[in-house]
DNA sequence: CAAGTTACAAGTTTTGACATCTGTTACCCG
DNA sequence: CGGGTAACAGATGTCAAAACTTGTAACTTG
């Protein structure tokens, strides 16, 4: 007999977001996930190929959801691009430090994803790529950072400050100097940016 | 009855080398050591009281070796500090590389002393930290960087580089394009030192 | 007594039988 | 047929018992 309830691709989202969430990367099946909507986890193999590919849709979304205040950031043209740089960069690792402290059994499967060379990592890399291509960008239009070509600087930006936004580095975010360490960071890169110097 | 050859600790250290060698770092016990010695697992305890103090000597050892290297290089006064900043960024990371390649038991053992903060990591990154300062100071006295503190700045190129130097990116660094990756955020950070312009 | 031994407690890892999970297939229903 | 089920094979995970490892202590010997 089908189900009361129609399942739909997004109601699976949210369920196995919730058992994610309450079970951890480990531990989430998609038998529990199956359970928690009432019905046999084959239905579930219906709508989603594996088990893989749930958990890389539950992670994009939840990826995504923060792209936004990130976005939002790096396209705020009321804010100089030097500035903007500075505050982006702050707020990538700000909002790695957040979702730790608030989701860690996601951030815990955005990790694995990583690990496992997953295209929603590289995409997620991809997308604040570009968001910091747009910010030099707009620094080099407006004549504040000396550069020949932006995609490229927005390459060695993000390398230099590997340390601040690296999965591999989450450990050290909890280190209360972290923040200090990325001003440093950041001041010297602008330096070499050729952005006019503040004091 | 006492084994034929007197057990010291050096002996002890080189035995245990091999053993790391062979077996890995999960699977090398101090009874594997013990009986490529000959002897008692409880005579290797007469000569250090633990385990991890046995691991951290050897790895320490191995450390040191490679380190006297880049400390020549380091220490290179024929060549300006400009290029040797260059160079031994490079060649961390060369020594690096190798290290993983030809020795990859006693990396792993130092990954994993690493990760449980043991002194022996500490202390290899101050003495990393302690070249790179010389280095540093040296462009600093000679005219060709301009920088307020050499030891902080050391710091700063440091945390910029981590991608090259952190332990946690050693996967990446099987990547073709990581040396020009180096090179390029080695360029900008020149540039922020306000080194002078080769080209 | 220095340098080793054997013996042993406490903790950890391996093992192997058993249960669960993943992904597929054949089937059912409105 | 779209959307579901039940049944299944093979891979993976669990759990308790056995084996091994770590570290200590009491003992032996030149």
């Amino acid at each position: 007999m089908p189900a009361r309830t129609p399942l739909d691709a997004s109601a699976i989202l949210a369920a196995t977001e919730e058992i994610l969430r309450r079970h951890g990367p480990d531990k989430a099946t998609v038998v529990d996930v199956a359970r928690a909507l009432g019905v046999s986890h084959a239905a579930v193999y219906k709508h989603f190929p594996s088990k893989q590919a749930l958990r890389e849709s539950v992670t994009r979304r939840w990826l995504d959801r923060n792209r936004d205040a990130l976005a939002v950031i790096a396209a705020d043209s009321a804010v100089p691009p030097v500035q903007r740089l500075r505050s982006w960069l702050h707020a990538v690792l700000a909002v790695k430090q957040a979702k730790i402290r608030e989701d860690p059994e996601l951030f815990a499967a955005y990790g694995m994803l990583a690990a496992a060379h997953s295209s929603v990592a590289t995409d997620h890399v991809a997308d604040l790529l570009g968001q910091l291509t747009a910010i030099i960008a707009d620094g080099a239009a407006d004549g504040s950072l000396r550069i020949d070509d932006a995609e490229a600087t927005a390459r060695v930006v993000f390398n230099a400050t590997a340390k601040f936004n690296h999965l591999a580095h989450a450990a050290e975010w909890q280190n209360p100097g972290i923040g200090a360490e990325l001003d440093e960071v950041c001041s010297l890169l602008l330096e070499g940016l050729h952005a006019p110097t503040s004091p």
